[in-house]
DNA sequence: CGAGTTTGACCGGCGC
DNA sequence: GCGCCGGTCAAACTCG
């Protein structure tokens, strides 16, 4: 990871080292580490996504999510039985898809939310668009259920229903139905390879801050990776990586320190895995440099 | 004025 | 067949 192997001892100090050599190939250079640093990070992350899937596999494994549906917003016993997702203010599940079936997917996913927020704020965000398209008070839960499509339908065939948990009001459950046929895309940052990142930081926007979840979903090369920032409010020091290849769920507590750490290393990786990104991020580098050069700004 | 939300009405599945 | 209930529709309403 650091940029100092068998580099210039200047190197720290800045762009000098950058012409010690002429600065395209320097560039070539960096492109080339970046390029092999990409490549040993995707092997490592391969073994660690084969090591899940295999624990997944696992008959003994318990699974925290399977259940009907129907039945999904009462929270509090899941929790129990699902350890590593205590932590988690967000837990991703996908229901048991008979494979006879052509059934759209359906995931059920808890949010921390506040407990005295209005229910129009449960409209939970999770990269995509929503629009709300009918409330119900259900017979088992107190508190209206809402309706949401893709706000891409009818090309989309997402449906999203969230409801306050009966036994945690500060829990919201939401329920997907589908899979979005298009990337995710919002208001919040939207990367150039389907990273999309959003922040709590809405509040001084104005927007109702009913939500806590503070999470950065990256999908790379079709796996997605969320890691959640959400648990910090349950527990002080503490924090959830979410991993749901697949659909699946993985989630481990990490410290705030680890996760950030984790968290500038799943960026890095992304954007080096964006091959049209580092074009465009190197054309752009070199152009300057070469208008710097030419404009006689730099010392050769 | 258009897009999005709200909310009462309506529909269909299911159990009795 | 009837009533209950979850899900959807669509007119009215709100907001930028």
């Amino acid at each position: 990871m650091d940029d100092g192997d068998g580099g210039s001892p200047t190197n720290s100090a800045g762009l000098l080292p950058l012409f010690s050599r002429s600065p395209v190939e320097d560039l070539e250079e960096k492109l080339r580490r970046a390029t092999e640093e990409n490549a040993r990070l995707t092997r490592a992350l391969d073994a660690i996504l084969a090591g899940h899937h295999a624990h997944h596999r696992d008959p003994g494994a318990p699974s925290a999510t399977t259940r009907a549906p129907n039945a999904s917003t009462s929270c509090a016993a899941r929790d129990d039985d699902a350890p590593v997702t205590a932590t988690a203010a967000a837990a991703v599940s996908t229901a048991p898809a008979p494979k006879a079936e052509p059934r759209p997917k359906i995931r059920t996913v808890r949010v921390r939310a506040d407990a005295d927020a209005n229910s129009v704020a449960e409209n939970v965000k999770d990269g995509y668009q929503w629009r709300k398209y009918g409330q119900k008070v259900t017979r088992d839960n107190p508190y209206p259920r809402a309706y949401f499509r893709c706000a891409f339908a009818p090309s989309c065939p997402v449906k999203k229903k969230v409801q306050r948990c009966v036994e945690d009001r500060s829990m919201l459950v939401a329920t997907y139905e589908g899979e979005h046929n298009h990337v995710a895309q919002t208001t919040e940052f939207v990367g150039g390879s389907g990273c999309t990142m959003s922040q709590p930081a809405q509040h001084a926007a104005g927007s109702p801050p009913a939500l806590h979840p503070c999470s950065i979903s990256i999908n790379s090369s079709g796996r997605t990776i969320t890691l959640d920032l959400t648990s910090q409010q349950l527990e002080p020091g503490g924090s959830s990586c979410v991993v749901p290849g697949d659909g699946d769920l993985v989630a481990a507590a990490v410290s705030p320190e680890e996760f950030r750490r984790l968290l500038a290393e799943e960026v890095v990786q992304v954007l080096r895995n964006d091959a049209e990104f580092v074009e465009t991020l190197t054309n752009a580098v070199a152009a300057r440099v070469v208008d710097k050069i030419r404009a006689g700004h730099v010392d050769l």
